[in-house]
RNA sequence: GGGGGCGUGGUGUAGUUGGUUUAACAUAUCGGCCUGUCAAGCCGAAGAUCGCGGGUUCAAGUCCCGUCGCUCCCGCCA
């Protein structure tokens, strides 16, 4: 028997009890005489005391014990003399005098520290994982994201959803992301994809009559690396028949708030979770993902400036772009330089520059890059309408809309930062929905789907997809939180004659259509019910939950930014025959 | 594919206008002392060709080029 209790759970009732702990030497303290550890296991610490008039030769074996050799004692639990607790320490009221010890197994000295929080290399963190792991942040972080899905399955469960595994071996599709390949042995030449998501799958339970299914999917896009991104991650799948939109942003509303109040420490900041419309979402922030835990919104100042005489201006808007702007309150005591760095900051996303105006005050006149070009009194109707108070520093972008929305969007991230306005802890959701259906590829010269190709147009919209695609709306839905992109899904078409509308707006022809999607045509005729759904990323959502800025922090053995195990050393040659196989010849 | 940052004993950092000597500090490790510690303490020891390769120079941790790894960002991610 290795255990009566665990490290955790030992308090001052327990006193005069005998137990067994088995663990690890969390730190070890030798006194010359008395040697105290404190023994680690997942649910705790409890210190350890070894006396030598008591019991010599296991007093003898403790002094030999170092970090993280992996033991197990018998002893008794006794309070701790007076004075001597430990207030710091769920155990510290007692500790356990031991009378018998085995060292299990011993230990080297770990590349990095076990009991301290302490910044690691990363490289060092990823080949030593299963050390990292040990290390209590990582422990909290998996902990919490087990309740995590937990709590999703539980309330899935009680709402009448069934969990229905998918093949991780299925179809490649050319639409999203490039797929992870696996060569079939069996069929020469021919390749199964890992799933970028389930959905096509999960439209298929529904036309097979499950009404409610979901599943803690792991999908796989084969795309480059970003703090929010891994090669493989974990969505909360789901999908309804017989659903409005309505009805799914009112479920998942329900499950992100038990979430978060159930399992996190975090305060949802609006409840119910505001709804904005795409135009509304991008006018007032410029991107489909607003951070909304502050305000730093953004202005749109075409109309003051349109005539204005400044060409960075007007012919911006002649060209038919936008000059908008936001006010960096407080920020005019910014010198040249750091103003300098921002317009660095907003170059890196397309914007050719940055107009500044530091907002002056009675004889203290305005300071700014451009007001020279412009008459006083359209420079008063800038100040107004960015709200500018002396001291302010207002940030404007002239460029196409998608360029000065995306580059203010980024400065407003970024003072939504300097000037701490950002509460790390509260979460801010909100729903965006009435998103265009498809978006002009110029480079392509052809629709894409803004969200997928399964999405389903407002009904009121589907006499634009003949007529004038750009203005259908879709009925898809995204779910943001402190300025991610948590969730998003749609209602889908659920009638052949218009998915096959949608296949031949975006490019596809009929035959292309048939190869790749002939399945979901051919169900679509079988009686299939109106359904919808969305996808979660788990891996976000607990990172968000956990404090941490990266999910790898919360996925047990992510890959580097390269794609690589760097634990394992993966990925890796193969040999030579397993090529054979799979009918592979590798390029030299 | 492109751009930025980082890489110095086991770990975390300092040192980088080229030369201050023996590359510093903390911690870990090893040895000694120590019966109430819990960030244990005290004494001592060992431990680094400064990621790797090349170059410039009388002289390179420091400058240049290349390369590898980690990381952040742009592109990409329906």
């Amino acid at each position: 028997m290795y255990k009566t209790h665990n490290c955790g759970e030992l308090r001052a009732e327990h006193d005069g009890k005998k137990v067994i702990l088995s663990g690890w030497v969390n730190q070890w303290r030798d006194h010359g005489g008395l040697v105290f550890i404190d023994l680690r296991d997942r649910w705790g610490l409890s210190q350890i005391v070894f006396n030598p008039e008591h019991e010599a030769t296991c007093h003898e074996t403790a002094t030999r014990l170092r970090n993280e050799y992996v033991i197990k004692i018998e002893g008794i639990v006794h309070h701790r003399p007076e004075g001597l607790a430990n207030p710091n320490m769920p155990t510290g009221a007692i500790e356990v005098i031991a009378h018998a010890i085995e060292i299990i197994n011993p230990a080297k000295t770990p590349p990095f520290y076990i009991n301290k929080e302490d910044t690691v290399d990363e490289a060092l963190r990823l080949k030593y994982r299963y050390l990292d792991l040990r290390r209590q942040r990582m422990q909290r972080n998996m902990l919490l994201r087990h309740n995590v899905i937990l709590y999703m399955r539980n309330f899935l469960a009680k709402e009448g959803f069934i969990e229905v595994e998918t093949p991780i071996l299925f179809k490649s599709t050319p639409e999203g992301a490039r797929d992870y390949l696996v060569p079939s042995r069996v069929h020469p030449g021919k390749f199964y994809a890992l799933p970028q998501s389930p959905q096509q799958l999960k439209q298929l339970l529904m036309i097979a009559g499950y009404e409610r299914y979901f599943q803690i999917a792991r999908c796989f896009r084969d795309e480059d690396q970003r703090g929010d991104r891994q090669p493989e991650f974990t969505q909360l799948d789901l999908e309804m028949s017989f659903v409005d939109q309505d009805d799914i942003l009112t479920l998942t509303e329900r499950l992100m708030t038990g979430i978060v109040e159930d399992v996190s420490d975090k305060k949802i900041l609006h409840k119910p979770f505001p709804r904005f419309n795409y135009p509304e979402v991008m006018e007032r922030f410029g991107i489909d993902k607003p951070d909304i835990r502050f305000g730093l919104e953004l202005k749109t100042l075409n109309d003051l400036v349109a005539d204005c005489g400044f060409k960075v201006f007007s012919n911006t808007i002649n060209n038919g772009g936008m000059v908008r702007g936001i006010n960096a309150k407080r920020c005019g005591t910014y010198s040249r330089k750091k103003i300098d760095e921002l317009t660095k900051f907003v170059r890196q996303f397309g914007a050719k520059g940055l107009a500044w105006l530091i907002v002056g005050d009675g004889d203290k006149p305005h300071r700014s890059s451009f007001i020279k070009f412009l008459k006083p009194e359209i420079v008063d109707n800038i100040v107004k309408h960015l709200e500018g108070e002396p001291g302010d520093l207002l940030l404007i972008v002239a460029d196409t809309a998608e360029i000065a929305n995306n580059a203010l969007a980024k400065l407003r991230d970024e003072f939504g930062k300097r000037l701490g306005l950002v509460d790390d802890d509260v979460v801010a959701f909100c729903w965006v929905i009435d998103f265009p259906l498809v978006m002009w590829n110029e480079d392509e010269k052809r629709w894409d789907p803004s969200h997928h190709l399964f999405t389903a147009p407002m009904d009121e919209d589907i006499t634009f997809l003949d007529t004038d695609p750009s203005k259908a709306h879709g009925k898809q839905h995204d779910l943001v939180c402190n300025g991610y992109e948590l969730a998003g899904g749609s209602i889908r078409i659920h009638q052949r004659d218009i998915q096959e509308k949608i296949f031949d707006l975006i490019g596809l022809d009929i035959e292309e259509a048939k190869d790749q999607f002939g399945h979901m045509l051919e169900a679509f005729e079988y009686g299939t019910p109106p359904h919808g759904g969305i996808a979660s990323g788990i891996d976000r959502l607990v990172m968000i939950l956990a404090g941490e800025p990266n999910i790898s922090e919360v996925i047990a053995f992510p890959k580097s930014q390269s794609a690589a195990d760097l634990m394992a050393g993966v990925p890796t040659p193969v040999m030579e025959h397993q090529l054979n196989d799979l009918h592979i010849r590798l390029q030299t």
